[in-house]
Order: C-alpha cells, then sequence, then structure tokens
DNA sequence: ATATTATGTGTAACCGGTTACACATTACGG
DNA sequence: CCGTAATGTGTAACCGGTTACACATAATAT
C-alpha cells in the first residue's frame, strides 16, 4: 500500500505539503502541485480514510435509523438515501431499530466510535434531548423530533384532508378512519387533516386505531365491516393497512370501489399490484430521502440549513379503489 | 475521550498489558487482569475500533451488495443479515448494485479502503476471478459464483419442480412457464426443475422469458394469455413476475383460479396482501440471510467452513391462487 | 543443579494520515 | 526602504490502538 509518505518522496516534498494539497487547505505552489499529482498518479495512491478518520475524528459514514426494512415503506427511502450519499462520497449504515430504544442506542454508540458524520433518523425512540446530545448531525425524516434538528416531512395534514375530501367527493357516506399508531406523530397530522375535512363535509365516520401491518389491518377492519355494515368508504392512514382493509373486503364479498371505497397513504409501489390498484395520497417518497440526505450533508460539510422545515407536497393517485369523481 | 493508556496507568500497567487483557491473548496475570478490568469500568474506558483498524486492518464492517433493496425480496435478506451481523457484533453496510459493475466495484473498492471485513454477494456483475481476487471473505448468495466461493442458495431445481407438480396436481393442463432473466443461474436451475416435471408429467407448456419486473410481467401475460386463450397454469419464476400476471389476469377478466391457476416463486410477504392471496415456492429468505451471514462470520474470524454449497429447502405454501389438489 | 519452557510485563516502533509551529521567502503599503 | 502580511514548506508530534522484542521470573524436565 503506497502511504503518503511515498508520494511525498517520489514528489520531493514533505508529507504535510502532500496532504495540504490533497485536502486543498493551505499554501500549495504551482510547482509542487503538479508534482504531487503526477507522484499520485504513477503510485496509484489512494488515501487511507481509516488513518484519516483517526486524527479527524470524521468520517464518510451516514447513519440511517428506520424502524424495519422490511416494511415497505423504507426501502424506498433507504434507496433514496443511499443514492445521494454515494454521489456526495458518503455511505450509508442502515439500522433496524425495531422501536427498540435499546437497539437503536446500542447503535448510536457503535457508530459514533467509527466517527460517524451523522444520522438520518426516521424512528424516534429516544426522547429528544437524547438526540441533541448527540453534538452530531442528525436529520429527522418521516416524523418530527423537535424543532433544533432539521426535519423532512410530507405535509401530512394535508394528505389527510386530500384522502377524506375525495373520498366524500366520490360519494362515500359513512367514512371509517384507520388511524396510525397514536406515538407517531406524522399519523396524527393526518388524523387532523382528515379531521378538518369531516368538519367541512357532514358525514359520518368512525375513527379506528391500527397498527401499519397487514394482517392485524385485515383482521381489524374485516371485524368492523362485518359489524358495521354501513360503511361506505375507508381512508387508511399508511397503505400496507389499505392493503389488509381491501383484503377484508374481499373477505367479505364487498365490492371495491363500488359497494365500498378504499383510500390509502403512502404510495409505495406494492399499491399498483393489489386488485383493483390502490388509490393512495402518495407521498414522494425518493424526494423525502434525497433531501434529508442533502440536508445531512450539508450540515455535516457546515453549509448552512435555510429550512428546518422541509414539507414535501403529496398527491392523491387515483386508481382502482375508488369510483370515477361525482362532480 | 479515555484512551488504553489512561487505563494503563490507572491500572499501574503497561499499555500492552491492557491491550492482551482486551483482546484476551498473550499472558495476562490474574493480578493485572482485575486491575485493568476496574480501571476499564472506572473510567468507563470504550476501544476506539478506528485506531484498531489501523494497526489490524480489520474492521467489524460486512458490505451486503444486493441488486436494489427496493425489490421486495430483498429487505427480508438484508434483515436476516444485519440482524446476525448484530449478534456478532460486525455492522452492515447495504450495497445497491443496480447490477452495474461499475457500482459494484466502486463500492467494493471504497469498503476495501476502510479494511471490511468481507462480503455477501447477491448480485454478480463482476466475473468470478475479480471477487477472488479480493482477498477477503465472501459469501454468494441466493446465486452460485464459483465452487471456491461459500455459497447459500434455495433448492430452485426442487422449487421448480414442486411448483409445476402442484401445478399439474391441481389440473392444469396448459401451462405457461415465466422464466427469469436467462444470466441469473438460480432462476436457471427453477427452470430446469420445471423442466424436469414436464418431463415427468406429459402436459402442454410454452416458456416465455421474463424479467422480475411487476409491470413487464404485467404486459407480457396480458399480452400473451391475450394470444392463448388455451393456457390454465402460470408458474411465475418470482413472486412480482407472479403478481404481475395474476394482474393481467384480472384486467383481461379471467377467474383465478377457476380458469387459471397462478404459482409464484419466493414466498415474499407481498404475496399474502394479493387476491386471491398468492400460491408461491417459498424460500425460506431469513434463514438464507442468517446462514450467508454465519458462514461469512465463520470466514472473517478463521473458522473451518464445513460446507461450502448450502442448499436450503423450499416449500410449497398454498393459498389462493391455486385449487385444492385434485387428488 | 541446570537447561528448557511457560508465564508475565514493559518499551517503543508502527499503522497512515493531519496539523501546530517554526522558519523562509516574496509582495505590498506607506 | 522597511515593517507587515501573504505565501510556501518541512519537522515532528499526535490520533489511539497493536505487537515485536527484550527481559525477568517461575515451573518443569533431565
Amino acid at each position: 500500500m503506497t502511504t503518503i509518505r511515498d508520494v511525498a518522496k517520489k514528489a520531493g516534498v514533505s508529507v504535510a505539503t502532500v496532504s495540504r494539497f490533497l485536502n486543498g487547505n493551505g499554501y500549495v505552489s504551482q510547482e509542487a502541485a503538479t508534482a504531487v499529482k503526477a507522484a499520485v498518479e504513477e503510485l496509484n495512491y489512494e488515501l487511507n480514510t481509516v488513518a484519516r478518520s483517526l486524527t479527524t475524528k470524521k468520517s464518510n459514514l451516514i447513519g440511517l435509523i428506520l424502524p424495519d426494512i422490511t416494511n415497505p415503506f423504507f426501502p424506498e427511502l433507504a434507496r433514496a438515501v443511499e443514492d445521494v450519499a454515494l454521489t456526495y462520497g458518503y455511505t450509508v449504515v442502515l439500522c433496524n431499530s425495531d422501536e427498540d430504544p435499546k437497539k437503536e442506542k446500542n447503535y448510536i454508540e457503535t457508530l459514533k466510535k467509527k466517527y460517524i458524520a451523522g444520522f438520518i433518523v426516521t424512528s424516534n425512540q429516544l426522547d429528544a434531548p437524547h438526540y441533541a446530545n448527540l453534538k452530531l448531525p442528525v436529520v429527522a425524516l418521516d416524523r418530527v423530533i423537535n424543532e433544533q434538528i432539521p426535519t423532512v416531512v410530507s405535509n401530512n395534514r394535508q394528505g389527510g384532508f386530500m384522502g377524506a375530501q375525495a373520498l366524500v367527493d366520490r360519494g362515500s357516506k359513512n367514512l371509517l378512519f384507520l388511524r396510525g399508531p397514536e406515538e407517531f406523530g406524522s399519523a396524527n397530522d393526518r388524523y387532523i387533516g382528515f379531521g378538518e375535512a369531516m368538519e367541512k363535509n357532514s358525514v359520518a365516520y368512525e375513527t379506528v386505531f391500527c397498527p401499519f401491518h397487514f394482517a392485524e389491518a385485515e383482521n381489524i377492519v374485516e371485524q368492523y365491516l362485518h359489524d358495521n355494515k354501513d360503511i361506505d368508504g375507508i381512508f387508511a392512514s399508511s397503505d400496507v393497512q389499505a392493503a389488509g382493509a381491501l383484503k377484508a373486503a374481499h373477505n367479505l364479498g364487498l365490492a371495491v370501489p363500488k359497494d365500498l371505497q378504499i383510500i390509502g397513504f403512502d404510495g409505495i409501489s406494492m399499491g399498483e399490484m393489489l386488485t383493483p390498484a390502490l388509490t393512495t395520497v402518495a407521498q414522494d417518497i425518493y424526494k423525502m430521502g434525497a433531501i434529508a440526505a442533502r440536508v445531512l450533508i450539508k450540515q455535516i460539510e457546515g453549509q448552512p440549513i435555510e429550512n428546518f422545515m422541509n414539507e414535501i407536497p403529496v398527491n392523491l393517485v387515483v386508481r382502482g379503489t375508488t369510483k370515477g369523481a361525482v362532480t
């Protein structure tokens, strides 16, 4: 392995000069620069990032903490983060927290020892002060941790409103809202938006808590529909829930969208695979991930961050689980 | 940050002794051991893995190279790898290769500079010698690279046979086999197994190449079914293809499983969400990932590897896209 | 009793970078 | 023309571990 000293010798300068050239800081004369450049090329020198990390206490590693990569929402997010990270020369370490604070903490500790450059957090098991005390750049993705931490979220409230309104516009008169986990802020915003739409239109509705889990959603909805035959529209806080609801409807022999309309939330690609294909309030998942990565990298590189709150617009994707709008 | 020297001073021994104690190699007396242990606890000392990496030229990083985490087969695999890695103290770096040799190579180079401990490869864009020349532990997952590289794959051939046989047993007389990408060995094995079943039973069948992509599968199958009304059974080489086929059947108004039976391959959880739920030849995806991780770690830690070829059994999961067996 | 081996420990070099500091030279302002 | 600032460079310490080697002592073998 060629080291910086080999390069220095070959170029006839000191290691300090080589280092300065490589990092583009301090003064380096034209002559020295060309000599070093030539030596680097000739020797095929590549900088040892581990050695650099040891002195600088920095690395080009980014931690992406998410609840579970197996949940189909997250791979798309992870993909975006990774793509952007790669173009800026960062490497992503994936951390499945399983919503377990111990696991999350453990990852954070392990990676801090590696001088990780920063974290993107889509799972907040730890309390806000903990992230603040990290003394590391952090970006909250898909949820809000606090105002000091740059955040990237969808316009969940507007999405909640849109989905509800879309159902009403298409003639649903008795809605069921599948509310997400209470401790998950973004799900609450969707609920608020839903509530606003309900206030505006006067239709009957019920709300049921439901985890973001297919089989549980299927059970909950099947039971509910069995007991409440008049429901003609379901708005789910996530596509996975909506898939469960659709399944439940099928189990009960309900015609979707004729007897029952369903709208999901997320816009994951699985929605298209269902029959009928899922109408959904689509988040721009890729964009969320990409922006989160960029904001984190800005922080890492000490650039000023203009917006601490990045709210990404959502849009209604009308597919088969809703009727054509009744205008 | 407390260093090994702080510990040494506190314990009244040399850094060498502390290091030996910490790594459990070399001789350390009882007295020294207890003194060091106490000092470590008191100072809350944590070893700096970067510094260690610099000297040992090793790390506890594992690279997981896969084509695209967005493909629903891979998150389950990645999850298993990560779970196992974590319990052994390794950290996983996810690398989306996009089936692009340049990207794959780039990742490998970047991570080698970080003294990565080894790779699990589920995407082989590079030729076999390239992996061999890595001089690093490598495990091939879900595909075979060569005989020198430990491998974890499903029993794809048997799975191909099982799926085909299941269709025949359930009364399909005119089969369509959706063959996966030709350059993907595991898909070919499935094809071979399918062929063996065809040889054994005398039923008519056709084979069509089809990428592992929902929308393309949907198009290909819809076109094919439109032109060949007599097809009454489809065996897809992946669940994503099968989902496309199911969608195509719905588009054409075909009753599944009455008019057309469909069997997929993989056993990803999406299969349950479809209606009817997908009958599939399920791979034990989690087990594959878990074993791959264990085999890699064994290699890394210099333990002998008994099996270079780990073939994981598959099993038929009968759900709604097939009829009850005609016995 | 002596040779040999096993046990135990410390010093200092090393891994491959970064950078504070000292020093030299050149440019520039008044 | 001289003081000061800007430019340019090298030496050597440092980051926080590991380990070769030298040395000392205790245990065992002959």
